[in-house]
Formats: C-alpha cells, structure tokens, sequence
RNA sequence: GCCGCUGUGGCUUAGAGGUAUAGCAUCUGAUUCGUAACCAGAAGGUCGGGGGUUCAAAUCCCUCCAGCGGCUCCA
C-alpha cells in the first residue's frame, strides 16, 4: 500500500495498518467535529488493533453518539477525501491552531524541538497537526468499528484534566475485521471472572474488594499448582521457608520499602508499635538468611516461600484475578557469590522455560533497567544490568530492553507468556539485587576466612499464583487438562438399576487417586451428561445395564471427543493414572 | 483515585411514575430413562445502601457503595 509521507513524498508504506488506523483516527475527528462543532483535539495515534482520539467535549459521549459518529465516518470514506499534507512555520502553527481553539495542539506546538518540521495533513474541511504517513483517500478506511468511551488524562497525567477517548479498530478488510470482532467473542467467553463464577473456582465479593475467596475447585487448581512447583523446587534443591504475614514498621525502613513502597502497604498497630502488613517476601528471606552464619560452601542458598501479599492497589485497577490486592507468590531468593550469577540466572530461566512449556505457553522475555526513585549506586546498577544481560546472552534468548521498568532496588528480566488466543501476560520474573544485602549487612564466610556479601535475586516462575490461574483459565477456556481439572471423572448412573454399580465406580477411582464425582441423581442420562459438559469435566463414565451385567466394564465419554465406547475400569482407571501423573 | 457506563431472587434477565417478569438453578411430587435440558407444583426479591421529589418511585433527583471499560501506546 502507498502512502502520503509528510515530505509530500507518495511511498510504499512499512506498516499498512498502522497507515490505515492512524488514517482512521483523523476520519474520526473529522465525524466528530462535523457532529459535535467545538469539540477540541487532543492526540489520535495508531494503537495495537485499532487507533483512538482523545476529546475534548463539553459532557463528554455517550454510547449512542458511537453510532452518529460511525455514520459520519462512513459517509466520509465514501466521499473518498484526499489527503493533502503541508508545513507550517512554528509560529504559523501557533497562529493557526490558536485561531481554531485548538489549545491541546498548541501545546503540542509548543513542546516539539525548535528544529522540529511542522507538518499538517487535510483532508476536505479537516486539518490537524500531524507527521503522517497517511492513506492516499479517506476509502482506506473501509474496515473499521467504534468500540468504546473512556475517559484519559491530558498527557496519562492525573494532574491534567480528563478528556473523552474514543477507541476504534480498523482493519484491511472486512474479513479482518470480522475475524477480529470474533476473537474479541471469543476472550469475553473465555474470561476468568465469568468462568470462574460458572466453574464454581473463586469470587470476589463486595466486602473484600480486590481479595478473592477461592471456593472449593479453585482451591483444588491451586493446590495441584503448588504440588507441582513443590515437586520442581524440591528437586532443583530449593529449601521451602514461610515468614510472618506481619512485621514490625522498622524492618520495612530498613529495607527501604517504606520509602518507596509506603503508599502500597497496610499498616496496623500492635501494643503501639506500626507493624506491616507484607507486601513482599523479601526481607523476611533475608532474615531467615541472617538467622544463622553462612559458609561460601552452603553456596547458592535458595530459599524459597509461598508468601502471601497484600498491596493497597488503586481501586479503579483492580481486574479480576489479574490484578487484586490480597495474592501469593511462589517466591524464592537465591544468596550467592557474584561468580555464581550466571549459573543461577541460567537455572532460573531453564525453570521458567519447563514450567510455561508445561502448560503449552509460548513467552517471550524483556530486560528491564533502573527506574527513577531507585536506591543504590550507578555501579552497583550497571554490574547487576549487566549481569542479567550476559546470563541471557549466554543462553542465547531473545529479549526485549524495557528502560526505566526495572524495581526500586534492581533490574529484572521478566517473562511474558502469551496464551492461546495471543495475549500476553507478565508472570515470571528474576531481579537481582545488590541492595538488601548491603541495607541488612548480610554476609558469608569465603574460603579466605573472611566476611562476604552476598548477592541475591528474587524471582518468582508463576508471579502471582492468582493471575496465573486466571491466565490458566483463559487459556484453557476453562477445559483444563485432566491433571489440573477440579472433577477429573463424573460417574453418571443411567437408571436407579445401575446406582449401585456407579457408586462402586466411584469408590474405586477415588481409592485410585482420580477426583472424581458420583450422579446418581433421578436425572435423564442426556441432562447428566449437558451438566458435566458444561462444567468441561474432562471423562464421563456413564453406567447403564450394560455395564451393571458385565461388572467390571465402564463406557467412556471424553470432554472433547465424545463416547469413547467401552472399557475395563482398571484399563481406565490404568490409563487416567497415567495421564495424571505425566501432567498432560 | 479520576472519567464514562452499569447495578432487579444464587445465575441470566423483562420492566422507563400506578400492586415486581420469565428462564435456569433450588425444594416437593411424578418419571427409571443410553450420550448436551422429562413433566407438574412450590418456595425465593425492602429492585446495591441511604436520603429526597410525588397521592404514588425499580422507574425522577442527590449521595454513598460495588461492578465494568479506560486512564501505558504521544502530532
């Protein structure tokens, strides 16, 4: 596709869609400012899927104006402007906007660099500021959907006032669009809020904003979920600890966080002393590393803890399980000599690579360094950077370098998984920090005899062991493989005539390990079926006067694939141990 | 926190100033049935909380609470 670069210049463009968005956003403030005269512009970039424009509007939108302005817009594409761009001298511009009222570019003007080209794009009656590229004619434009109102500060700045945001999507084609609207069906069928309430996993009630109750099956993934990690940490010589959820105020000073991490924290008072409520593990780690001396022999120590958090988020970004207030970690710091970094990094990633891989993941990895308000010295920062970069150029990954996003006291490499409808979620993450150690004097015994710092890294594999269910329920869709399923097996009896039959089914399997739940309800065998369905049971046994006169067979259906026909019980229950144990 | 929208029995939902809809789930009875909903009946709601307007409020107004979308993508 061609487009109209700022230069005047007409060229193949690098990304069609980002052409044809950004395109979008301009045919949108068009409609807008033909429907709504006076509306002022603020920005309408080209964003992942789609574009918005940012309002400025007396009493702002309301759901119905979506459809007026989409009306405008397609009559704009028919019209098939053409897109015309020009510059204007600095002051020019100022002039100009100023004239039109346009006190959001004006600003805009004003904070470009003085060697900065200023140029417009036009197309029939509509101007706005803007370096382009752009479609030739408003007809690229053929795809597209108005999708919501939200409200966004002038520059993200909650200083600044609010403006109206419009968001689209646009697409080459209808078929593109199409496709897209139906993934979107898909995510909202999928989502964990949603299926959560309808799997019976967990709820969030009113009295306990942000903090989940899980309910008896979320309680059983979870449970599997930690069996799992216990088995992988053990073997990987981790040593499980756990440390108090409350601790007195000056662990907190010590260790900085209540300089840094003050707004987040819940505090409560014991014989009038300020104690904290954790909102991380780490310094109870190190004081269980300072309980005793060390030797540079015990070297690496890794000490890992299930801890619960609790973080005062703002209630306006809670989401779910994604993000709450109240969440556990499967947390581990890892004390070590500086020479041990890479090998430990390496056996961190290796960890987190087996893990996601488990659950059919596909992540990719970012790097992320100092942000402001950090604690330490450009040194310390630059080695521990440093230190990640090689760990991960050693291991030949791939990463992204996100600037500025590290933590307060050091930079972190985190994983990004990617679930099967193609989002992407941060779980895992591995920082390394020179600080603690310093802040809380910790140290070991080299082979020299004498006193050494050790250097520690945090890390987590799931993150958040909530968010990574409610990422595992969205993946699945909630059809978890048999390991992870709360009812790994229903036994549906056809008749009272097969009752007891069924119930010695039961028995069996639960005697075998398997989960398993018994119907014997007065119920048609078709609406016993429709039920486990929908509860995406993976294996129905259904029991009949088949079964009942053979006594040692049962009939399979499976979640996915339907009757199975019939087998021994112990062929089944032989053949389900197995997928249970293999975890697949 | 801020902007916008929403809030009706456990769940999904009708209702837009005049006595609270329906379906699913629940309970009771009947049915004994072979791969996604058998039939009949019953019970269940101070319409998110509080205040106001009105002869009369789920419905209009104020306020608080909660949920949802967004506030990161920078002409």
């Amino acid at each position: 596709m061609k487009a109209l670069y700022n230069d005047g210049s007409v060229n193949e463009c690098e990304d069609e869609l980002k052409v044809i968005r950004h395109t979008a956003a301009h045919v949108m403030a068009q409609a807008v400012q033909r429907l709504y005269p006076g509306t002022k512009l603020a920005i309408g970039p080209a964003i992942e899927d789609g574009f918005y424009y940012d309002f400025d509007k007396e009493g702002g939108f309301v759901p119905e104006d979506l459809e007026k302005i989409e009306a405008e817009m397609k009559k704009i594409v028919k019209e098939n402007l053409k897109l015309e761009t020009y510059t204007m001298s600095r002051q020019d511009a100022i002039d100009y906007l100023k004239s039109k009222g346009e006190i959001y570019k004006v600003q805009l003007v004003v904070e470009l660099p003085q060697d900065a080209s200023i140029s417009f794009y036009k197309q029939g009656e509509f101007v706005d500021l803007c370096a382009g590229p752009h479609a030739l004619y408003t007809k690229a434009v053929k795809a597209f959907k108005l999708t919501s109102i939200a409200g966004a500060y002038w520059r993200g700045d909650e200083k600044n006032k609010m403006l109206s945001r419009i968001y689209g999507t646009a697409w080459e084609s209808k078929e593109s669009l199409e496709k897209y609207l139906t993934m979107l069906e898909e995510a909202k069928k999928r989502d964990h809020r949603k299926l959560g309430k309808e799997l019976g996993l967990f709820a969030i009630m009113e009295e306990g904003q942000g903090f989940p109750f899980y309910l008896p099956k979320g309680m059983i993934l979870r449970n599997t979920l930690i069996d799992y990690w216990r088995e992988l940490h053990t073997r990987e010589n981790y040593h499980e600890i756990s440390t108090p959820m409350i601790l007195d105020q000056q662990l907190w000073l010590r260790s900085g966080h209540w300089d840094h991490y003050k707004e987040n924290m819940y505090t409560t008072m014991i014989d009038d002393q300020i104690h904290c409520i954790k909102p991380m593990n780490c310094p109870g780690g190190i004081l269980v590393y300072k309980n005793e001396n060390h030797s540079y022999k015990e070297l690496p120590l890794r000490l890992a803890e299930i801890g619960t958090v609790h973080r005062h988020e703002r209630s306006g970004t809670l989401h779910g399980l994604f993000r709450v207030r109240c969440f556990t970690q499967d947390d581990a710091h890892i004390f070590m000599t500086p020479e041990q970094i890479p090998d430990e990094i390496a056996g961190v990633v290796r960890l987190v690579d087996e893990v996601y891989t488990k659950f059919g993941f596909n992540y990719h990895i970012e790097l992320s360094t100092r942000p402001e308000n950090s604690m330490g010295s450009d040194e310390d920062w630059e080695l521990a950077t440093n230190g990640l970069r090689s760990a991960l150029d050693k291991l030949g990954k791939e990463y992204a370098v996100n600037e500025g996003d590290g933590a307060f006291y050091g930079p972190k490499i985190d994983f990004h998984v990617e679930d099967s409808l193609g989002r992407t979620w941060q779980c895992g993450t591995i920082q390394l920090d020179f600080q603690l150690p310093q802040r809380f004097d910790i140290n070991y015994i080299g082979a020299d005899g004498e006193k050494h710092r050790p250097i520690m890294i945090h890390r987590v594999i799931y993150g958040s062991i909530d968010r990574f269910m409610g990422i595992l329920i969205e993946h699945f869709g909630g059809k978890f493989p048999t390991w992870l399923a709360p009812v790994q097996v229903r036994v549906l009896s056809v008749s009272e005539k097969s009752f007891d039959y069924a119930e010695q089914v039961a028995a069996k399997l639960k005697a075998a390990g398997v989960r398993v739940k018994l119907d014997n309800r007065g119920e048609k065998i078709g609406y016993k079926i429709r039920e486990a369905q929908l509860q995406k049971v993976p294996y129905m046994l259904v029991i009949g006067e088949n079964e009942v006169q053979d006594g040692t067979v049962v009939t399979v259906r499976k979640r996915d694939g339907g009757d199975q026909g019939t087998v021994k019980l112990d062929d089944f229950i032989a053949d389900i141990q197995k997928e249970i144990a293999d975890r697949v």
